[in-house]
DNA sequence: CGGGAAATGTCCGGATTCGGCCAGTCAACG
DNA sequence: CGTTGACTGGCCGAATCCGGACATTTCCCG
């Protein structure tokens, strides 16, 4: 396992993998990761990645064309491709996903699938909210969520990770 | 764990332990055991072991006078504790061990503690045979079982543990 | 609307059950 | 006698079961 950092608008972002990217991780939130023992820090892998996070976050790129490596039991697969069938700027609720992959009662499922996401942002479980607009949760703060889905409607985000949503 | 080789009339020895002896192994036989890594080689350790069990060979020692850790399930450790009832020179039956434990049909349970017997010779198991005589099984080989059980009926025995009864 | 309760599917860890294995014994058979 | 099969209790690993947690939803009331 190799990683590096990259600086973006909501902190620094650990990405990780072998020979393809497998994690990326906020600095802060409930669901963080860190780099563990064995892991060997190399700061020239992955620079595709880096860059179309860079335009991402300029607010010029919507889509990724990366390859990926994904873990996670069948379900968890399932989901995460449905998260990354909703364009740019677009939303979707818990249930959309769940009646999507073909077990319309598993919303509470598609939730904690959700939560297991490995590589937010490029896939795009930020997009997903409550059936009542509400944004429920985020592995990385709902701040940070909310920041994600102000600059896919094109407004200019503030953010502050302090604030409470 | 440390552990230290001595040398007998049926072959190498392997004598290991923390603080107390808690293992003996032969050098062949289907439960013979090798020194693991993470283990310490230490040839001082367990001298009074090592003084009993050369007396033991030589004819001059009947009893074992040392502190040992046994490890295994309850039922084990009484078939064990069993086992060092049954006095030098004689033997008991897989039945009547079954018997003495509370327990009259495990005789096939007590052949199974039998062979998970970690220290063997101090620990008599080899005093135990089928209730028509024959020897049946011993961790060591038959040979080495014939051996202890000549030794102890003063016989001068003869080993050869390429031998088959 | 806001809040509480019930009912969802999936995952995970711990507990439980189950089937094979064994250094035996006994009776039955050739 | 030697062999066979049935019966035995305990052990171990694998499979199974169960209960709680969860980034939800829906319904029902004030």
């Amino acid at each position: 396992m190799k990683y590096t950092w990259m600086q973006s608008p909501i902190g620094d972002l650990l990405l990780a993998g072998e020979a393809k990217l497998s994690l990326v991780s906020f600095p802060e939130g409930n669901k963080k990761q860190e780099p563990k023992s064995g892991w060997v820090r190399d700061d020239s892998i992955f620079p595709e990645v880096r860059r179309q996070l860079v335009e991402y976050f300029a607010g010029s790129r919507t889509t990724f064309d990366l390859e990926l490596e994904v873990r996670g039991t069948a379900f968890q697969k399932s989901v995460l491709k449905a998260l990354q069938t909703i364009p740019f700027g677009q939303t979707r609720t818990y249930k959309a996903i769940a009646e999507q992959v073909g077990s319309p009662k598993a919303v509470r499922a598609v939730g904690a699938a959700n939560g297991s996401n490995p590589i937010p942002i490029i896939i795009p479980c930020h997009r997903v909210i409550g059936s009542n607009g509400k944004l429920t949760g985020f592995g990385g703060g709902l701040p940070t969520k909310q920041y994600l889905l102000d600059l896919e409607q094109g407004r200019t985000p503030l953010f502050d990770a302090r604030a409470n949503g």
